[in-house]
DNA sequence: CAGTCTTATGTGGTCTGACCACAGGTTACA
DNA sequence: TGTAACCTGTGGTCAGACCACATAAGACTG
């Protein structure tokens, strides 16, 4: 009965059961294609399918060639799926604009005040999110330029947090909304102004953050992201709990 | 040069674009693949490993057949594919259930705060929440019913706040914990005593909600997840802000 | 004429075989 | 010994074939 499981599913699975009972971990070379569709009793179709599934999910690297460096190769690379869902699911109008920023909002808001939290411990390393501020100072910027360091800016905040879930769903939001802009359904209004203002509540953000004080950068944060939105022409279609 | 795009990139750019530009909406059909290949210059294996990815990440449905309902359709399912991703991240090791867990109480408890506070304003459809918490009673739940029932109550909270883009991923996080399940990694302790102890739980956070006191509902979902997570062997590796 | 049965058509699902380009190792030659 | 030519394994791609399935169109039967 043909009706099963479909082939690629079955490769899928295998290699998923294989990474989770520690056959399979970062940096292992998957066996070469041809290798995976004889063993598994499929065609080397399907095993492409599956395999073409786990790179657009940020799962495995492949390379050309031969030696230690071709083949297809177990990455655990947070972040690179996401990206791409979310980015397809803007598109397919499935996510509104006014959700992605909610949930950056509440995301990004609970990165500082966990930052901020442990600065009052100990020493938390915030260099890269130093020296990126320190980069959108340059006058010499354009406005992608800018905007692409406010992006990393703000994920390096989220890698500093150490949790890689919330790190790889801030890069799907900034992901999302890059597609928005791609659309052009969003744009800044008065752009030279709005960079000054950036940068200072950057700085604001940062401050507070490494000061311990965890409600300052929390509203700080949000304030800049909410600030941020409003002066885009993001069609706000705002979703609010269903009524009845 | 044939290093350029790879040809299922090719194809999904194309589709991306479709729908960014509104050729393409949920409910449509793709054209056959057969036309697709045909259209883009590319062979029709590289249009399924498209379609695939597509597939994977909840953006299109396809069925075999001929008529209206057969071929690949558009379909926005948030959801779909975060959880496919997210669970694969387990399985590579990329996420740690710490990390899942903290996620998913910054999450829910954004819920249930604007679930509370719109409760005060206007009532609110939360009849499947209850319809929910009314099935868990039943005495002749297995353990595996009564947690795909608690798996429900959760997310119909996230469908009721009517965010989208919290729903698909606190989909895809009960997903990864799911995954994490069927690895032998988490197991209950002691489960009759604890399925009263969750019932009673999900009763004050529904009864919270419906108050509109929003700071007891907050607490209650966030006692309730840590209190989940803390009974279960999960190896809790926390990950904190990386110090220097 | 109405209803059913058979056949044709279109579609996805899969496999096979064939090339190509590329990276690395191996061998032959200067 | 050093370099150049060749060989091998790999992913990337395509074309063609066949199957199973769902629907639609036509033929048959009462």
């Amino acid at each position: 009965m043909p009706s099963g499981p479909r082939a690629w599913q079955v490769v899928l699975d295998a290699v998923e059961r294989d990474l989770l009972e520690g056959r399979l971990s970062p940096g292992d070379h998957l066996p070469p294609e041809r290798t995976l569709a004889a063993d598994l009793g499929v065609g080397r179709s399907s095993v492409r399918e599956a395999l073409r599934v786990l790179e657009v999910l940020g799962l495995i690297r492949t390379a050309v060639g031969s030696g230690p460096s071709a083949g297809a190769i177990i990455v655990a690379r947070p972040g690179g799926g996401m990206s791409a869902l979310m980015r397809l699911q803007v598109a397919a109008q499935g996510f509104e604009v006014a959700d992605v920023v909610k949930t950056r909002l509440v995301l990004e808001g609970s990165i500082v005040t966990d930052l901020a939290e442990a600065c009052r411990t100990h020493a938390v390393d915030l260099a890269e999110s130093a020296q990126i501020l320190a980069a959108m100072e340059s006058p010499t910027l354009t406005e992608a330029e800018f905007l692409a360091l406010d992006t990393q800016f703000h994920l390096s905040l989220a890698q500093a947090s150490g949790n890689q879930v919330i790190t790889a769903t801030m890069a799907g939001l900034r992901s999302a909304i890059e597609g928005y802009a791609r659309a052009g359904l969003a744009t800044l209004a008065s752009w030279p102004a709005t960079s000054a203002r950036l940068r200072l509540e950057h700085r604001g953000i940062l401050a507070a953050i490494m000061a311990g004080e965890a409600d300052a950068a929390r509203l700080a944060v949000q304030a800049h992201i909410s600030g941020y939105y409003a002066e885009t022409q993001l069609a706000s279609s705002s979703s609010t709990p269903t009524t009845r």
